[in-house]
DNA sequence: ATTTGTGCAAATCGTTTGCATCTGA
DNA sequence: TCAGATGCAAACGATTTGCACAAAT
C-alpha cells in the first residue's frame, strides 16, 4: 500500500531528524513533525497545529504542542516569524528568506528564492553584531 | 523659571498636536503626549508609558493607556512597531524609517537615516499592494 | 531504572470590554 | 448640556507552569 509506505518513510525520517536534533522522538513529536514537513513549507500557530493534529487522530495536548514548537525552534527545525499581533507563528522553512504579511487576512507568505536584495545595510550599534535581517514586506487586497 | 517656561511651552504644543488630529486634549491625553514626545524618539509599550505617568504624578488607567496609544496611532501620532514576542510596542517615530532589534535586552532602536537600503523588492502577490516595507536588523551583544 | 516527555488544569500575562461616573467644549 | 473620556473590575485569548502519570532509552 502506497499510503502504508509514505507513512513509513516519513516516520523514519522524521525519526531521525528528531534524533539528530537531539530530541527524542517521542509518539506526538515525530506526529507533529510530520504534520509540519509533509506539506512543504509553512506558518503554523500552535492553535492551529492542535487542530491538525486533532484532526488527524493524533491526540495530544495544547501545552505539548507549546513545548514541542519551542523545542523545534530552539533545535533549529522551526524559524518564529515576527509579525505584529498577538500570535506567534513558526515557519517550517529555515533557511534565509523573507515574508509578505496579508493585512487584514493576517496570513504569512514566503518571499521565494532570492526575492528582496538588501543594498545597504547600517553598522550594528557598537560592541554588537548582526545576527539576521528580518523583510517583512506588508500587502494588502489591491483596492 | 526655565522649567515652567518649557513645561508651558510642551503644553500648548501637544494640545494643538492632538486638536490637530481630531482628538479631544483631555488631561490624560495631554500628559500622556507630553511624556511620549518631550525625549526624542522612543519605543513604548502600554505597560512602559503607565508606569512613566504614574511616577510623573499623573494617576492614569492602564486602560486609557491603552486606548490612549491606539487611538494616536489611528490619528498618525504614533507607529505600532512589529517586533516578535507577545507585547506590542509603539513608536513615537512616524517617519519612513527601519529598527535594530536587540536580542535578550528586547529593546527597539531607530536605524538613523536612509541607513538601509533594499536592491531588489519581489512583485507583490496576484491582486495584492504594497503597503510597506519593514526591515528589522536582529543584533545581540558581541560575543 | 532512570530520565525525559506528556496531559491536565490552574495560573499568568498582555490586552480588551462593559458600564457607571466624570469632564471638556 | 452632553457627546465623548475615563476608571475600574471583570472578561479574554494566548501562552506557561506545576505536578502526577506515562513512555523512551
Amino acid at each position: 500500500m502506497t499510503t502504508r509506505m509514505l507513512t513509513d518513510t516519513a516516520g523514519k525520517d522524521v525519526t531521525d531528524m528528531l534524533r539528530t536534533a537531539g530530541l527524542r522522538p517521542t509518539r506526538q513529536r515525530v506526529s507533529l513533525a510530520e504534520i509540519l514537513y509533509s506539506k512543504g513549507d509553512r506558518h503554523v500557530s500552535a492553535e492551529l497545529l492542535h487542530e491538525e493534529a486533532v484532526d488527524a487522530d493524533v491526540p495530544v495536548s495544547l501545552a505539548t504542542v507549546y513545548n514541542t514548537l519551542h523545542q523545534f525552534t530552539e533545535a533549529g527545525l522551526l524559524r518564529e516569524v515576527a509579525i505584529e499581533g498577538n500570535k506567534t507563528y513558526f515557519d517550517t522553512n529555515v533557511s534565509d528568506h523573507h515574508h509578505f504579511f496579508i493585512e487584514g487576512e493576517n496570513r504569512v507568505i514566503d518571499i521565494p528564492g532570492e526575492g528582496v536584495g538588501i543594498g545597504k545595510l547600517p553598522r550594528a550599534p557598537e560592541g554588537m553584531e548582526v545576527v539576521r535581517v528580518d523583510v517583512v514586506v506588508r500587502v494588502r487586497e489591491k483596492q
